[in-house]
DNA sequence: GACAAGGTAGAACGATCGCTCTACCTTGTC
DNA sequence: GACAAGGTAGAGCGATCGTTCTACCTTGTC
């Protein structure tokens, strides 16, 4: 990806993000890009386009943010997990997770349910690899969602319980 | 509430749910609802208001939906209430829960972030007298949410582990 | 110094948006 | 049978939508 396009993606994800993916108009988000208008439609030739690239730019960045400092495969991973959850939230993700927002204001749409899908095999499957317990992926992941999505609802307390149920679910040997 | 305005709330619900917040207009809602458009907007005289009285109206239908052939307080009445919203996502919220949506569509409203309050308050006491957990009634209120936010991307699997991981931290006995 | 590549600024397109309005029809009440 | 209440049908409002377009300005290369 070209530097001008990767600029103009992190833009666009930070519009969408602060914003959400119905209320900016073309015109805002261009003025938030701080690109010409031509410019814009070059990379990017429709405005789903624009949500798409967001979206893809913002998974790239959230898996190499999760990966810092990952401690071995185990239960003090999926902990760090979470915690770093709790970090991105904080920072980047004041309406909850960017797929979730994204698929809800565009039901229909093909693209975005394609990247959807993509996004959550790659999140099932890393949290197989670092709970080191495959049968509990869908359970791990269900808590990460359950977690981004209740964000905007009770903020802070929403990881919390997540991260504590992990632990309890994680813990508990009985794998089901 | 009057009849005709439930009958076009119980329609304005219906047109949501299926085709979300953001891609319909105004005209495809009231050829839905099958009133005119005069009518429409004497009783709810805006979009936002539409948006608004449907939440409401989902609200007290979950409600009632929830408490059919409920049993008493107890892991027996979570594992009804899972069940329970297992038959609803199936028969009423492909995309997920309502009252998400409708914050992810239009993160900047005040009127939508009140109703939206105001259900959470509610279910977090539901959740709090049907397990007569207090202590649990957060953890528990996350599930739901989680497993209602991730219905759209994985299905019935959302419900299957919201409830699995219910059953183990209400039988943990350990309340934290 | 000609030229292509890629940038800016912003006018303008037709379509659609949320919303208002006029004109008329039905129904029940006194 | 006059009248108010509340319904339908749908034209039309100004604003905004996503998108395209023209016109001009850099910058690096041969």
């Amino acid at each position: 990806m070209n530097s001008t396009k990767e600029h103009i993606a992190s833009r666009l994800e930070q519009v969408f993000t602060t914003r959400g993916f119905a209320e900016p108009g073309v015109a805002e988000l261009q003025k938030a890009v701080g690109a010409s208008l031509r410019t814009l439609y070059r990379y990017f030739p429709s405005k789903e386009a624009m949500v798409i690239g967001a979206l893809h730019y913002r998974h790239d960045r959230y898996l190499s943010f999760l990966a810092e400092n990952e401690p071995p495969p185990g239960i003090d991973s999926i902990i760090h997990l979470f915690g770093r959850l709790a970090d991105w939230m904080t920072a980047y993700a004041p309406h909850g997770c960017l797929y979730l927002n994204a698929l809800t204001s565009f039901p229909g749409n093909a693209g975005v349910r394609d990247a959807t899908e993509q996004y959550k095999h790659e999140l099932i499957q890393l949290m197989a690899d670092r709970s080191g317990q495959k049968s509990l992926a869908n359970e791990l992941f269900l808590l990460h969602e359950g977690a981004s999505a209740a964000w905007p609802v009770i903020g802070m307390q929403a990881i919390h319980s997540a991260k504590s149920v992990a632990v309890k679910i994680l813990n508990g040997g009985n794998n089901e």
